[in-house]
DNA sequence: CGAAAACCATGACAAATGTCATGTTTTCTA
DNA sequence: TAGAAAACATGACATTTGTCATGGTTTTCG
């Protein structure tokens, strides 16, 4: 089950920003307004940017780092919805709805992130009719995306869904490692169980089975990819 | 798991208009212009408005009826992503991130149903930016529904899933019924079974329950809520 | 550094759910 | 309206997955 989705990134003065932004048809005197009140902060990790139930007061723009968005269960369990990462921005969603955050989200490793207010976001949303545009191109996308997630987690059983997210992982956070991939990012089993959608337990015992079938290696936390193939065929994508 | 959306429904020249539509704010000349080349057809259970992976040419607007959306998993079974009414109209995502449609969307009872022509459509709405606004708070909001059907489908079991489908079905189909409510939609147990994400025979089991326990009642395929609070009891909304 | 906490791993088992088989009932349609 | 097809229902069983328990390992932080 793939959490790749299309990333939607800003442009931001003082923040590195990254040529292939979407948003890229921001002019100067836009990005001005967006800098004026912004804050930038470092967060270290396990702190939470907002709490679902809460109230949007403007947008996160991560600058780096990797940020977990997730819906708390009844039962006290996550459900990881997408990492963020460098260049996204956070929080908008909601902002737009006009309603509480529907999930948290929560910093897995040290980031550098901005904030925005709610009245210099929208400004310049609605002076710009192509920003707002690409904003709306960029929001149907991601109801794709996330009905694809939903079917997938319907119809394809763990096993099958922890081979996809293990090669989405790869995709996203990929680094050459001598002849194979490594995912470059840290994840505790916890966590990969929850963005699969199952147990800690299952995880953990699935990957061991994967290693011994010589499709990944595992070197602490970080996942290596042996053969991908195999995992495709794991992951069902031949049907 | 609530399939309930923030439906998006527009007036319709001609069609049988809703006062309590989210696009009031349509003017004259616009619903004329989304009138002037639009089809009305009507169409049988089964039909089909369109499939997924082809190339969506503009919107259909439900003015009767009820119509499935779903998408297939690679074992044939379908999982229903929501259920679209009178007033609603469908389409439009995937033709403002201009991508095939991601899902396919089949008749459940006769309906009527008009095609606006995607140029017409993109015209409105780019000439009416209080339009384009509540159209992106809608598709804001509809992403919100999805993430809370994704972590429920997650988190909650087939049972607890099951009930919220009823009480769901009962919020939106329900009519009076003798003191009790009757759900006003023929549902399949196939199709019921891909609402909540399970086969069709758990359904028919839990039903059979649910039954027995009084908490509904089955009259052909028609479904009764006898005992929405226990019902509500089974769905964990509690926690 | 060193203790405490968090995390990882594995076994044993239970529970939930899916699959297959079979028979009945309802619906469709020629 | 009769026969065929689809849908419903239920039993038996297999499989998947979750839960609990236990112990080893790593990480964290005073």
């Amino acid at each position: 089950m793939s959490l790749k989705n299309s990333k939607i990134q800003l442009q931001c003065i003082a923040c590195q920003s990254r040529g292939d932004s979407h948003f890229s048809s921001l002019k100067d005197e836009d990005l001005e307004i967006l800098s004026e009140h912004k804050s930038c902060v470092t967060y270290k990790k396990n702190q939470t940017l907002f709490y679902e139930g809460t109230r949007p007061m403007g947008i996160f723009c991560i600058n780096s780092g990797k940020v977990k968005v997730f819906k708390m269960g009844s039962n006290g369990k996550e459900q990881i919805l997408f990492i963020a990462q460098k260049g996204d921005f956070l929080g908008y969603r909601s902002l737009l709805s006009e309603e509480l955050y529907g999930s948290s989200a929560t910093v897995l490793e040290p980031a550098a992130i901005c904030f925005i207010p709610k009245s210099d976001f929208l400004k310049v949303l609605h002076s710009n009719p192509e920003f707002f545009g690409k904003l709306m191109k960029a929001v149907c996308h991601e109801l794709g995306v996330m009905e694809t997630k939903l079917a997938q987690l319907s119809q394809k059983s763990v096993r099958e869904r922890l081979a996809a997210t293990i090669l989405m992982l790869k995709e996203t956070y990929g680094m050459e490692g001598e002849g194979s991939e490594v995912i470059d990012i840290v994840l505790s089993r916890e966590d990969l169980a929850n963005i699969v959608g199952t147990a800690t337990e299952t995880v953990i015992r699935l990957l061991s089975e994967f290693k011994s079938d010589k499709m990944i290696a595992l070197e602490g936390k970080k996942i290596k990819v042996l053969d991908a193939d195999k995992l495709l065929h794991e992951a069902d994508f031949y049907g």
